[in-house]
DNA sequence: ATAAATTAGATTTTATACAATTTAATTTGA
DNA sequence: TCAAATTAAATTGTATAAAATCTAATTTAT
């Protein structure tokens, strides 16, 4: 049980070392995104089209856990780099179906060495890295239940 | 040894981890932050404040790892709202001050309930997340390390 | 069949983030 | 000692984020 006086101290707030961390592997990521001319949001949105594309904005943004407000222009810039295209489905016109082009397909193969500089630069190893990565996808189902609810 | 073809699935990403969680983590806080009139960023900037203020804009993002860019602007709103004052240092001018106000150190004594707000309403305890905690900050140190060289 | 409800995206507003530049003040070194 | 270097904030520009609202299209329930 923490103490009352150390209940509100900053590094005794899970929420503050997530929310540090992710700005600061964020920073880590910059120069290397930056080489492929993406930035960190670009790039976890093309690992997504790269597995799966041909859907809508509203599949894409619950892989990402981003709405329509961050990712519409986000995807109107990838869009204006020729990565992918916007296109109204014939189905149903209320769908926008995002595209990747040949060039955004191609893309993938310099994006393959990113991981590797990544950890490499930052002295980590994924190997070791692995069973906390496996603990914040759960930590994160949890807490997205909670969000929902 | 995560294969080739795994290697840019997004949730093999630990930066997509932190990403997504430091982002849900902050939904959860929003209602419960919102009675209190404090964004998220505005609410750790006041835990650091409240375990050392009269310090300088620099320290304070040092402490935060956020720079004067999106402090400077926060800290004025958080001024206007009578929380805080900014004042220029007399033995330095190039230091602006960062005090509470009365108002300000009272609002610690509301911000108490959060933390135990938080984990209630999200069914977690605190005391089984605390060695995850421990283990982020100690990354946190080391992509820091790496960030800064 | 058609009004009501729902859905998908886009837009608007507010609030971060951070790099790069600018301004003002202080410190340092020849 | 005083020009050069350094430092602290503020400003500017670009890119997220997310809530709230809007528009257009589709579904549904009667």
């Amino acid at each position: 049980m923490i103490p009352e006086d150390e209940l509100l101290k900053l590094e005794n707030q899970l929420c503050f070392a997530f929310y540090a961390c992710s700005r600061e592997i964020t920073k880590l990521y910059r120069p290397i995104l930056s080489k492929l001319g993406l930035t960190y949001t670009q790039y976890i949105t093309l690992l997504a089209l790269w597995e799966k594309d041909g859907i809508g904005v509203k599949e894409l943004g619950a892989r990402l856990y981003l709405d329509s407000g961050t990712l519409t222009p986000l995807l109107k810039k990838l869009e204006s780099q020729g990565l992918l295209t916007r296109t109204r489905s014939k189905a149903d016109e209320r769908n926008v179906i995002i595209e990747l082009t040949d060039e955004g397909r191609a893309l993938k193969t310099r994006a393959a060495e990113v991981p590797a500089q990544l950890y490499s630069g930052a002295g980590l190893r994924q190997e070791e890295l692995e069973p906390l990565r496996a603990q914040l996808q759960s930590l994160l189902r949890k807490v997205d239940e909670a969000v929902e609810s």
